[in-house]
RNA sequence: CGGGGUGUGGCGCAGCUUGGUAGCGCACUCGCUUUGGGAGCGAGGGGCCGUGGGUUCAAAUCCCGCCACCCCGACCA
């Protein structure tokens, strides 16, 4: 250590908020180098490089093979495959001297789909899984928490390529496996989570969530069965349809200066409109108009219908409409005919707006909603007969309470959670956009499907360090830790050289080790940046040396004992033996 | 992109209101003492005060622009 390019901060970065960002930062192992951009330091390139080589190791095992793309590519596969258009500004772009234009790519797929297609073109090749551990670039708007978004990360992704749907499907199965393996191998308290199928396309997906308080993700859980899923991939239940006569005709009331649910219900009940005087949001229809445009496509209006009890979530919105960007449409003085405050489903139709609903607005229900006028709402407005919507949405705000779509019985709650690992099954988006063949076994053209699959690699250094800490720093898991034992000369006398000769015997039995052999360095620094770095064991050669004893102390559990000088080394080998043999399973 | 905040040695901060020799703690170097919980004394090195312009005899300090970072929101792995 007295050797190590190393310096540990007594205090806090001032620009670091989350406990993962801090304590690497502090503790020595990145640091920041461009907006959402770290260097990786000597602990931090250990970690990086072992967390590397489980997911390397499970990969392997479930017969993927590795390859390296580079990361500078030109434009042409993404313009192929619509996604130049679709990233837009996410994409790092760049041009050669010659104006040729290249991205930094922000992940693989089509270069993956080119690659095999220029190798592979008999069905006897497949299935196939390909994979890499690659830095990939975003333009993130926002790069934030240290190395949980940077705009520079380093990610596995890896693609399998089947001939039909029961083979994508095994495939992913066995990836989701793997990825079981590698994250419980880090100790890390996870959820899998159903997803949006998101920037890719296609259809099944799951989410692997690490439980944090710092996650950007929000997602839900079932109190009764395992439903889970990303708060943007919830499902609603649809009520039974009703009986569209079963209602009176539709009223309209006059409802000045009500253009908010709450000063609409509040009126109504004042009013005892329709002759109640129990009115509530959720009986209202609210009507929120948006403007959405495709890429590279114009801005078209949309109106969304939700229970007035709830917002539209522009962040679900978003993700089911993708790639289509959403804004909220809010200035209305070219549209006279839409009434802001009063707006109501009944004149859609009429003015070519397509109305998409949330699902519980179903046919048969009756809503207080807008009359399209000034001052004016209509009650016993009716799906079905006064309206009738385009489709419905997954849009609404989710809260917790609300019932499980799964088994019906249970209810939602919400937790949050760093998104560390992503499996779908692709489809066949990419072999189309490339139109990528191999010959079946009748001599006719058979088109693969693809899963993809990613882990982020640099997310997950700081997954783990989000998990595994406490007030005095780091606490690696031992399948993450940058070294298995960190030694602790406290002392002046023999006890440096001691320690680098149980060092030394460590690292000829294949452990690796981390010696502070630092002269003129206090024993409570040595203790305190111990700590902080959060190897798991220490192995502190100090006071009672003398004596033939030094001290093993457990970072994570705080247990000390005292080892004879003469057992220690054999102990620790087979500890930490164990310890490999147990992750392994 | 909207709102708020912050930019001063490697790190954490004071100084700015009221313009006048750039300071403190940590870290770093040297010497002596110290050595099981972030040591003491002494002596040092290190700063285009984010950046560009303006006001002024004089700008870290006042004014304008820009940039960067952090937080909240929007957006996204």
């Amino acid at each position: 250590m007295s050797t190590l390019f190393l310096r540990t901060l007594r205090e806090d970065p001032a620009d670091a908020e989350v406990p993962s960002h801090r304590l690497l930062v502090r503790a020595g192992y990145i640091r920041r180098a461009a907006p959402g951009g770290y260097t990786w330091l000597p602990l931090g390139k250990l970690v990086l490089d072992r967390i590397a080589e489980v997911v390397r190791a499970e990969m392997v095992a479930i017969g993927a093979q590795e390859v390296l793309f580079p990361a500078l590519l030109p434009r042409d596969p993404y313009e192929v495959s619509g996604r130049w258009l679709e990233y837009g500004d996410d994409i790092f772009t760049l041009a050669d001297r010659r104006g040729g234009e290249y991205l930094l790519a922000p992940t693989h797929e089509e270069m993956f789909a080119l690659l095999v297609r220029d190798i592979y073109n008999s069905y006897r090749d497949f299935p196939l899984m390909l994979f890499q551990v690659q830095t990939k670039f975003r333009d993130e708007t926002r790069p934030r928490a240290g190395l949980l978004r940077g705009r520079e990360f380093l990610m596995k992704d890896a693609y399998s390529f089947d001939l039909d749907e029961a083979g994508l499907r095994a495939a992913y199965d066995q990836m989701r496996g793997a990825y079981q393996r590698i994250f419980d191998r880090f100790g890390l308290d996870y959820t899998i989570v159903a997803a949006m199928s998101g920037a890719m396309g296609g259809s099944g997906s799951e989410e692997f969530l690490a439980a944090s308080p710092v996650g950007e993700d929000a997602f839900v859980g079932c109190t009764v069965c395992h439903y889970a899923a990303n708060t943007e991939a919830v499902t609603t239940p649809a009520p039974p349809a009703g009986d569209v006569a079963a209602h009176p005709p539709l009223q309209v009331h006059e409802t000045p200066d009500t253009a908010t649910i709450d000063s609409l219900v509040d009126l109504a009940n004042a009013r005892k409109l329709g002759d109640r005087a129990d009115w509530t949001a959720a009986d209202t229809l609210k009507n929120v108009v948006v403007s959405v445009r495709r890429p590279g496509g114009k801005a078209e209006l949309l109106v969304i219908g939700v229970p007035g009890d709830r917002d539209v979530d522009l962040k679900r919105l978003e993700a089911v409409l993708y790639p289509a960007s959403v804004a909220m449409f809010d200035d209305f003085t070219d549209r006279p005919d839409l009434v802001r405050g009063y707006i109501g489903p009944q004149v859609l139709a009429k003015l070519g707006i397509r109305y998409l609903v949330d699902p519980r607005i179903v046919s048969g229900t009756a809503w207080l909603t807008g009359a399209n006028e000034p001052g004016r709402h209509a009650t016993d407005v009716v799906c079905g007969r006064d309206f009738v919507p385009d489709g419905t949405i997954e849009t609404a705000t989710v809260r917790a309470g609300d019932p499980c779509p799964a088994c019906r019985s249970g209810e939602l709650t919400m937790r949050r959670g760093i998104e560390i690992g992503h499996v779908f099954q692709l489809g066949r988006r990419f072999t189309d956009a490339f139109r990528m063949d191999v010959l079946g076994p009748d001599g006719k053209p058979v088109r693969p499907i693809m899963g993809s699959y990613g882990i982020g690699v640099s997310r997950l250094v700081a997954a783990i360090a989000e998990q595994h800490h406490d007030k005095r720093g780091l606490a690696w898991p031992a399948a993450a830790a940058p070294c298995d034992v960190h030694l602790v000369a406290a002392g002046a006398g023999n006890q440096v050289n001691v320690a680098l000769e149980l060092g030394a015997r460590l690292a000829d039995r294949g452990r690796r080790v981390l010696v502070d052999d630092r002269g003129q360095v206090s024993a409570g620094v040595k203790f305190a940046d111990a700590e902080l770095i959060g190897i798991p064991r220490t192995v502190v050669v100090g006071r009672r040396l003398s004596e033939g004893y030094v001290e093993l102390r457990d970072r994570a559990s705080g247990e000390r004992v005292d080892v004879p000088v003469a057992e220690v080394v054999s102990r620790l080998v087979a500890a930490i033996a164990e310890q490999h043999h147990d992750k392994r399973g």
